[in-house]
DNA sequence: GTATTATATTCAATAAATTGAATATGTTTT
DNA sequence: AAAACATATTCAATTTATTGAATATAATAC
């Protein structure tokens, strides 16, 4: 590829405040996708969409634990990057919530690494997934 | 507007290789919209359009010199940035062809700063520009 | 096995970016 | 004034991005 469009490519993938968001929840280490979804406030299939095409422009990597997903940042030339753009650009936690709710609150996230096992294994079963698979018309 | 949004506004408009082809043909300095045509290849019409963008988002400013309009860019920490992502990003000049050509040759530029007066004031005029406004369909 | 949990993918509708072509605007020259 | 020049804008067609909703997949618990 064209060394401009390469370069271009990346920018392109900043170029959401989404993913810009994501990012930066990401400053500390990897997070799992329950965490971000706490965090940022962000519908689930929303933050994985946001998550796949900072993967695609290979700035993130991914590794399963059990049932959770955790992502990396795998260039971290990209805050050092952000941060020069942006001027300051070091508060995470203050991301507007301009995007569709989620889970309840920040303390929300029921993976090890954020309830590292508070002993009542049990967490508010929501309604049952029956999940039909209804054919789709045909065209 | 939101810290976020607004960082990722700046990205995007870095997110587009013609335009940080011109970005790069500015480092030296300003330029004329003739010189970038010659210097990039591009059509005059397509570079003005990708300079708007640029200017919009504040990335640059013009200036009028007589016929002539000359950009520089506002925000030096641009190119420190862009060294970040990209790693080498030093040569300008190997941008590739696959943007359509415009004049002929890269010494085509006739503004004052690229061909201070060379005492042959003609150059090559083209066909007559006649330019009959006619009406679009009303809707 | 089934149910549950965490995450990913697909679909669809809308919005925005891209870009060539045509034309308009502003400046200088004559 | 008109002509020539440099640049900007508008239009339209196409492509790509955005994003909510629905559903699928993969791992674990039972």
């Amino acid at each position: 590829m064209d060394e401009l469009t390469a370069l271009a490519r990346d920018f392109k993938a900043l170029g959401h405040p989404a993913r810009l968001a994501i990012l930066f929840a990401l400053r500390g280490g990897e997070q799992c996708v329950c965490h971000l979804e706490s965090a940022l406030r962000m519908r689930q299939a929303y933050i994985s969409q946001q998550l796949a095409v900072l993967k695609e422009a290979g700035i993130i990597q991914d590794r399963r634990d059990g049932w959770n997903m955790y992502y990396r940042v795998v260039r971290p030339d990209i805050f050092t990057l952000i941060e020069k753009v942006g001027g300051p650009a070091s508060r995470p936690g203050k991301s507007s919530r301009r995007l569709s709710r989620a889970r309840s609150s920040s303390s929300d996230c029921p993976c090890p690494k954020c309830s590292p096992d508070d002993g009542s294994g049990k967490r508010l079963p929501h309604a049952p997934g029956l999940q039909k698979s209804l054919p789709r018309a045909s065209v």
